[in-house]
DNA sequence: CTAGGGTTAG
């Protein structure tokens, strides 16, 4: 296939075309470290009117003799000429050999120019030369515009053209003109096929580089060793190992850099254990390696993880004497860093004697790999004070340290020297920038920075959908997944694995399924990375059976794939559908492989939603066991289980353990302090976490703030809600619900209204829930309805809000309205009462129970139990919450009281362990208050401590009272 | 005419 190809143009007399060319200067620089081309046209002008001076000598076959300017040659020239001097261009000649060998920008301008001038350009030779120094400054145009003026072209003509667009990124072209070469008779040189064979590698164009190589057989060439060089190179670029390794195997001879060649072919690959095998060959067969082979195998130690080999590597290339070859220093700080080593890493830097930007880069990706943020920061200013500028992968490897350190201010400095660089829309910058503000939760300036890359790729749409599913914002990130389907981009791992995440984060299971299909499709369903994703969505979608049978489908099941599959299950808050599922999976799990701190982060978590305290406990004994050090995450999920179990000793002495308290351990004690009632105790450790010099997060202040709403502290929380701002947080929606919350509690019904209808921010179903709530508890008819008309317009098919009002209504008196309101529930909008679920542990296992217990197997005695406390019950003051609006007779309604999950838990837990121990109830949903009051007297009279856990807050029962003190 | 292989990577 040859494409049309830029004509050649008319042949220009010399004379004609120097003053052409005057005009169009022919060296426009693309080389970024050079800069004054203004100088070069101004004395291209100058050159064409200066009057020559006659030369000091004349004797012009001293190659070494090297005129002071090329002026001063030129001069030489017109006096031979006029000597009648024979052969004058190849004497000529030399003198612009000499000058083209000077890397010096304005002798090549100056040079060109006469050289042009004089139609020395049309010899091949020179042409060549020429076109080979315009490729190098970028120049492509004008070495085309040389080419074609060329009357006959050679093989080193066409060589250096096609490397030319080789060099300059255009390998496809170059390809071309190997073919076109061909068709003009042109006999293909090793030169040739060495030059066209990089194209190929460059381009990947395999199709290409077979043909090539069936031409280079043909013309008898396979045997030249750099031939065969070129080919082994471009089939390991082209991933064909057998291939490469064909040609290998099939030369004459071989030298260290057809070793090198090879052993970089499979290092690049990360094929390292091969790489040190054929190293060994290399050295057995008396080749002596030379820096570019110990870059290949230090490359290959560091993939293979291996400090052993890496340390040989590091004296055997000692030994050879290339301790300061720099590509060799900067190797070797990379290999420290990923064998493990950072403080062998640095002192290889600190050794070099001269730095490049790859020295740089090394040092400061290895900073990002072992989260040294501080000291990738530090290398990032001073190497900018030294002069060296920052290269994209500099930018990538400072950003991602900073990403990980979740370091928010210092990411917008290096954002806006990226700016200053005017990189920060490069794809590969801006996908990291991205990346940066989605870490430090800052998704805004995260959408900002995707809107203003050009051309995102699959990474930075997986990076700002991730960002947003891992948010919460499932519906946020699914519409962005539909817009990344819509502009085509192209799909890979870790692009789905972000879809994936975008529908489970939204529980879109429909969208999930179709994105199974895409993965299928793509045939990557059997990714690891996109397995897991796979399971979890299933899991957490609550299609239980697709996400067990992806995952026995399995061939092996990492810990990774294990915890995609619990974590799915335990995600299931606040319903814990499939908690106890995920506890049985654990005990498997444990059985097979080791689990990580993400496996106990989830696994406590369920415990904590079940209020299995003997789960809990277990899984804490097995931590001990394993002898781990664990780490403070896992720490603080073994907080929040015991706060959440009620268990407050073992919470403190875990915390006690621990080596140190972060953020998160002290707003977990605080929230669950908190939720226990232990308000004051909350306020306290507030101030001792400003003592430590922890600065508190917004996460923090959702804990104060509920804490004081337990405690009905208004001040207070107002306080607290005062000095977030102080501390530069602005208030979350989160917060001002939290605060409708408190001040409806305290019974400032009015003032709570005020503050939703005043807030900046745009008011949620939650904190009109909680104002409809405390109107409900306190019988305010007008604003209740006025709540309720809210919430009714912002979701029709939530069933709590009805339920709420109708319960105003009904305790108000209102009888009709309260019965009205039923009926519309049910008949008009179908909204459904999410149902109730309740779990209680006995022994080691978890038992779940449902309004009324339809089919679940309950034995008789439960029954009995329930019946017997509720004649007790009575006899000791419990009376019956009866709603009148029900239509039902007061039998039947007390009937249908006694069937509530909680109450049969509790009997349940009453028969099944012994007289006096404590019994522990976890409730998907708040506590309904003839449970709680049902269960104060059931303490009382059975003398027990009952905790119930509900969404809301830990009641503890005992001796008739509940810790809440009737506030919940 | 001359010659090849290469560090840092979302």
């Amino acid at each position: 296939m040859l494409r049309e190809f830029a004509p050649p143009e008319l042949y220009i007399h010399p004379v004609d075309h120097y003053s052409n060319s005057a005009s169009s200067a022919p060296f426009v620089l693309h080389r970024s470290n050079q800069g004054c081309q203004s100088n070069v046209s101004s004395q291209i002008v100058c050159t064409s009117s200066l009057s020559w001076i006659p030369p000091q000598s004349t004797n012009l076959t001293e190659k070494t003799l090297l005129p002071t300017s090329f002026r001063e040659a030129y001069g030489q020239y017109k006096y031979l000429i006029e000597e009648e001097v024979s052969d004058l261009p190849s004497k000529f000649q030399n003198i612009v050999e000499q000058y083209l060998l000077c890397k010096d920008l304005e002798t090549h301008a100056e040079a060109y120019c006469i050289v042009c001038g004089i139609g020395l350009d049309l010899y091949n030779y020179i042409g060549s030369q020429l076109i080979t120094i315009l490729s190098e400054y970028g120049n492509v145009l004008e070495a085309t515009r040389l080419f074609y003026r060329l009357h006959d072209p050679d093989a080193f003509a066409w060589g250096a053209f096609i490397s030319g667009y080789t060099s300059n990124g255009q390998e496809n072209l170059a390809i071309n003109l190997y073919y076109q070469m061909i068709q003009t008779n042109v006999e293909p040189n090793s030169h040739i096929f060495r030059v066209v064979l990089k194209a190929c590698a460059n381009a990947l164009a395999l199709l290409d580089g077979w043909e090539i190589h069936s031409h280079i057989i043909f013309s008898d060439r396979d045997s030249n060793i750099f031939v065969c060089s070129a080919l082994l190179d471009m089939y390991m670029k082209c991933h064909r190992l057998e291939d490469a390794r064909g040609v290998f195997e099939d030369m004459p001879e071989h030298d260290s850099v057809t070793w090198s060649t090879l052993l970089a072919g499979y290092a690049s690959q990360d094929l390292g254990h091969e790489v040190l095998d054929l190293f060994c060959q290399m050295k057995k067969g008396g080749i002596s390696p030379t820096p570019v082979t110990f870059i290949s195998v230090l490359k290959a130690c560091s993939s293979i993880s291996s400090l052993e080999e890496g340390q040989i590597t590091h004296s055997s290339l000692i030994e050879h004497g290339y301790e300061d070859n720099i590509y060799l220093g900067n190797s070797l700080i990379d290999m420290y860093s990923k064998c493990g080593l950072f403080e062998h890493a640095q002192i290889v830097f600190n050794r070099l004697h001269v730095r490049d930007v790859g020295s740089w880069n090394a040092m400061i990706g290895s900073c990002a790999l072992h989260g040294r943020l501080d000291e990738g920061i530090y290398l990032f200013e001073k190497m900018q004070d030294e002069g060296v500028k920052p290269m994209i992968i500099t930018y990538v490897n400072v950003l991602k340290a900073i990403a990980d350190g979740a370091a928010l201010d210092v990411g917008r400095t290096v954002h806006s020297s990226a700016i200053m660089d005017g990189i920060e829309s490069d794809v590969f910058v801006g996908s990291m920038l991205v990346h940066v503000y989605v870490h430090c939760g800052s998704l805004e300036e995260a959408y900002a920075i995707f809107n203003n890359i050009p051309s995102p790729n699959a990474v930075t749409w997986g990076t700002i959908i991730c960002g947003y599913a891992e948010h919460g914002l499932g519906t946020e990130a699914l519409l962005l997944s539909k817009k990344m389907q819509e502009n085509g981009v192209e799909i890979d791992q870790g692009l789905l694995v972000a879809v994936l995440k975008a529908s489970e984060s939204s529980s879109c299971l429909t969208q999930g399924q179709s994105f199974h299909a895409l993965a299928v499709e793509w045939d990557m369903q059997h990714d690891e990375l996109v397995g897991n994703a796979l399971i979890s969505m299933y899991a957490t979608c609550g299609n239980l059976d697709d996400a067990i049978n992806l995952f026995n489908k399995r061939p092996h099941r990492s810990t990774m794939a294990w915890n995609a599959l619990i974590s799915g299950l335990a995600s299931q808050s606040p319903d814990y559908v499939h908690g106890r599922e995920a506890l049985t999976a654990f005990w498997q799990m444990i059985q097979v492989v080791q689990p990580n701190e993400i496996t106990y982060m989830s696994i406590l978590k369920v415990c904590s939603n079940l209020c299995a305290l003997n789960q809990g406990n277990m899984i804490h004994a097995h931590l001990i066991e394993g002898g781990l050090r664990w780490e403070l995450k896992v720490g603080n999920a073994l907080i929040a289980m015991y706060l959440k179990c009620g268990n407050l000793e073992y919470a403190s002495c875990v915390a006690n353990t621990l080596p140190s308290w972060d953020i998160v351990t002290f707003n977990t004690v605080i929230e669950g302090f908190g939720r226990s009632g232990l308000v004051k105790q909350a306020l306290h450790l507030f101030d001792e976490m400003l003592r430590n010099n922890i600065e508190p997060n917004d996460s923090t202040f959702i804990s104060i703030l509920s804490a004081c709403s337990h405690d009905g502290l208004v001040e207070k929380g107002h306080e607290f809600f005062e000095l977030m701002k102080l501390h530069g947080i602005g208030p979350k929606i989160d917060h001002y619900d939290l605060m409708v919350d408190l001040i409806g509690r305290a019974g400032y019904l009015n003032e709570a209204e005020d503050f939703l209808e005043t807030m900046p921010l745009t008011t949620d179903f939650v904190g009109w829930m909680a104002m409809l709530t405390h109107c409900n508890r306190l019988v305010n008819v007008d604003i209740g309805r006025r709540s309720f008309s809210v919430l009714v317009k912002m979701d029709p098919s939530n069933a709590s809000s009805y339920v709420l009002m109708s319960n105003l209504y009904a305790d108000a008196g209102m009888l009709e309205d309260a019965e009205k309101l039923d009926n519309i529930r049910k008949s008009t909008n179908g909204a459904i009462k999410k149902p109730g679920k309740a779990f209680i542990e006995i022994g080691n296992k978890v038992h779940e129970f449902s309004v009324g217990c339809r089919g679940q197997d309950l034995s008789g005695p439960v029954y009995a139990k329930l019946q017997e406390l509720r004649s007790q019950l009575k006899q000791n003051g419990y009376k019956p919450h009866i709603n009148m609006a029900q239509g039902r007779s007061s039998k039947e309604e007390e009937s249908m009281l006694w069937e509530h999950c909680e109450k049969i838990a509790i009997a349940f837990g009453l028969i099944n362990t012994a007289e006096g121990s404590t019994l522990r109830v976890s409730k998907n949903l708040r506590v309904c208050s003839d449970c709680h009051d049902a269960t104060k007297a059931i303490s009382k009279v059975e003398k027990r401590e009952i905790f119930i856990v509900d969404t809301y807050r830990v009641h503890h029962f005992v001796g008739g009272q509940c810790s809440c003190q009737d506030c919940y």
